[in-house]
DNA sequence: TCTGGGGTCCTAGGACCC
DNA sequence: TCTGGGGTCCTAGGACCC
């Protein structure tokens, strides 16, 4: 999708159109830019970079927050069109979709015309432009889909594929970031084609085995890696995180303590929703001065319980923290597992007490939303009065209105 | 410039097992 | 006395993507 977060909040206020518009929040807060509409980018705006730098490039550009919602909401309606063009469709981002035309060419036609068909059909359903790149290899139609923005289509016939290559920068090949790209630099490589003339072998001595992938690469084949994979092979999520940057940095352990908790609730929350248990609990925390430590540990039994989590991710962090003020603090959740895995006899019954409770905890936050329950202590009291307001029995020997909550 | 939040994949050392 | 080889799991860090 093209600058697709800018665009889907040009359909809620069209009076942003044409305009300079940066997707992220306020100029003044910590934060990064999301997207950048074209305009904006003319200003040198771009997206990863800090708003404030951002507001210092183009102060008159419109700051808008961003709203999640809409763009799942948007990058749905895409998912359902692209369906309607092959079976195998792979959603690798909310805004970035492969699909394999194999076998498609009776219904759809030759590859650029099913791409037409394509980008029609978007357009007609959610009024956003889109951009398509044709190929045999995963990554070259990547590629091609980047070079062919904006609003474009760009087929890139078989045999092709390093000839379209060679004059790009090594930077356009996905998985070559700022560090690779400078130590590719440093050795005087700076175009693909540069990368495709070396010997695969020197490249393997100098970065390994991503050198060799990339000597694949640079012909334009899928080497190594999650291009390497079918199209529509993907399985479910493989960790499941919340990370939270405070607006000031803070030592204070009761605020700390409480965004622990609350991440891991959060994560918990998400793990109950996708059937999944965690055997690995991850925190991060970050400092003022940037630097940046993860502990982790792997836990006695796989776990879903927001306390379970939060009781690991608070020792964790307190055994880690110098006491110095913090700027981020983050909970993973890791190793997911489909099933709950061993847990003792002894602490079965407890282990359903608490399935039956969060069911509850979660009905209750489906309807407040997640601050309709603070803590989960006031969690646990709400969900309990939940469950005796359906049915008194569940109070046992206690008058439902009188009765006190242990 | 002053650096988000959600992810994936890879490397590397050490513990541990056979 | 001076010590293998293969494998898996755990932990920490880092590059990269959108």
């Amino acid at each position: 999708m093209d600058a697709f977060f800018v665009s889907v909040e040009e359909l809620f206020d069209p009076s942003l159109k044409g305009k300079p518009v940066v997707v992220g929040g306020r100029p003044n807060e910590r934060g990064v830019v999301s997207a950048a509409s074209y305009a904006a980018r003319k200003f040198g705006v771009h997206s990863a970079m800090p708003l404030r730098t951002a507001y210092k490039l183009c102060p008159q550009a419109i700051f808008v927050d961003g709203h999640r919602e809409r763009y799942v909401e948007y990058s749905h309606k895409v998912y359902e069109v692209l369906q309607r063009f092959s079976p195998k469709v792979d959603m690798a981002s909310i805004d970035e979709a492969y699909l394999d035309l194999t076998g498609t060419e009776r219904l759809h036609g030759t590859p650029l015309q099913a791409a037409h068909k394509l980008h029609q059909a978007v357009k007609e359903t959610t009024a956003l432009n889109c951009s398509i790149g044709i190929s045999a290899s995963r990554m070259v139609a990547k590629v091609a889909s980047d070079q062919a923005k904006p609003n474009g289509i760009l087929w890139i016939l078989p045999g092709q594929e390093a000839s379209f290559l060679a004059p790009l920068d090594v930077r356009k090949i996905p998985g070559v970031g700022k560090v690779t790209e400078g130590r590719l630099h440093a050795v005087g490589i700076r175009k693909v084609g540069d990368l495709a003339a070396l010997d695969a072998a020197f490249l393997e001595q100098h970065f390994g085995k991503w050198g060799l992938a990339l000597a694949g690469k640079s012909h334009g084949m899928d080497a190594g890696g999650w291009f390497d994979t079918e199209v529509g092979e993907g399985g479910g999520p493989k960790s499941i995180s919340h990370e939270h940057t405070f607006m000031v940095d803070t030592a204070e352990t009761a605020a700390l303590d409480g965004i622990l908790v609350r991440l891991s609730e959060m994560v918990a929350r998400r793990l109950r929703d996708h059937d999944l248990w965690a055997r690995t609990l991850q925190i991060k925390l970050r400092y003022s001065d940037f630097s940046t430590f993860t502990r982790s540990r792997t836990l006695d039994h796989a776990s879903q319980v927001d306390a379970e989590l939060a009781a690991a991710a608070r020792d964790l962090f307190h055994k880690a923290w110098t006491g110095k003020p913090i700027r981020l603090l983050g909970v993973y959740a890791q190793s997911l597992e489909a099933t709950e895995g061993q847990t003792s006899l002894i602490d079965e019954g407890r282990a359903e007490d608490w399935r039956r409770t969060l069911a509850a905890v979660d009905k209750i936050r489906e309807k407040y939303g997640q601050d309709g329950i603070i803590s989960l202590a006031s969690g646990m009291k709400a969900a309990f009065r939940q469950r005796v307001h359906e049915n008194p029995e569940n109070l046992p020997g206690k008058d439902p209105k009188k009765g006190k909550l242990s």
